[in-house]
DNA sequence: CTTGGAATGTCAACAAGGCTGACGTATCTT
DNA sequence: AAGATACGTCAGCCTTGTTGACATTCCAAG
């Protein structure tokens, strides 16, 4: 079944195309994160801290170990943002109760407020490359993002939604 | 035009729909740079030297300030890259002939070698992804990500390849 | 031929955000 | 009672980005 198509995907496959496909992807993840970035700037934060207010946002009641798995860095490195963001009222930790050693972290009003500002910002130019590109174009885009995802960061990607049922 | 499938873009770009894209950016991306961190991180190399390395071998001859302009970083922190990359033996440095001022970057055998290894392994997993999602989802795939650019990152992605006439 | 400005290199200082290692405390599990 | 887990924190290191200042070399315009 390969074989049946590999003239097709040995002309397809070239590392021309490959290399071209590596460069979209470093100049597009720029755009990707500009917007974000360009608020953040004004701020005393970074990429890092708006990274863990997506993924609060998307989880409220997430725990730090949980985080932890989808950020995938170190404790040490995560602890560091968080705290700016609690100390700055951005954050709420609260003690689990179920397993009182788990810190559930949810968003105040004022940390939604600017997770909304930094995610508007970029949901606004995924809206507008989606819609240049058409619905065909988008599924595609989907499937290869997926397929080059690590196994264990494809397994996060799909829970981080599964329990929107 | 735009308004003559209004409804179905409505229903296509839910907020939701745009956030998924959002973290699958952010997992592919981590995948897409997983394999060459693993390879600089057994030496004193990073993700910035391997940048440099790309597009010097992408195009050979290059000057310092078109780099600049590809990467979007300072020249301190390029010359810094750059000054290793150097010593070590694996990028050339020359003065430019019609313009003096100007200095040529190639690779030397050394830095091709390196480069190779880290382009093999990323266009690796680039490949199976490709074929993975099949040609249909790839064309789609770059569709949105050159969506996804700001215009003058998307002038030097396709300025890259313009001379390979 | 002089001079302005462009291209390059370099020094210094700093910050964000990764990392490792070590340690402490609370809490759950066995 | 002992061990494992979740979390926080201190300390120190690295890469890679930033600004600012300054020197050099050289092209090109006047």
């Amino acid at each position: 079944m390969a074989e049946a198509h590999s003239g097709e995907n040995l002309l397809f496959l070239t590392d021309e195309q490959l290399r071209q496909g590596i460069e979209a992807m470093f100049f597009a993840y720029r755009g990707f994160t500009a917007d974000p970035d360009r608020i953040l700037a004004t701020m005393a934060y970074g990429r890092a801290h708006h990274r863990a207010l997506h993924f609060i946002a998307r989880r409220p009641g997430t725990t730090v170990n949980n985080l932890l798995g989808i950020l995938g860095v170190t404790k040490q490195s995560l602890n560091r943002v968080l705290r700016t963001l609690i100390e700055d009222g951005l954050v709420e930790s609260q003690q689990g109760k179920a397993d009182r050693r788990e810190r559930h972290l949810t968003l105040t009003d004022k940390g939604r407020s600017l997770e909304q500002s930094l995610s508007d910002a970029q949901r606004a130019r995924m809206r507008a490359a989606y819609r240049k590109a058409g619905p065909e174009a988008v599924a595609g885009f989907r499937q290869v993002l997926e397929a080059m995802m690590d196994p264990e960061m494809r397994r996060k990607y799909h829970a981080i939604r599964e329990a929107d049922t």
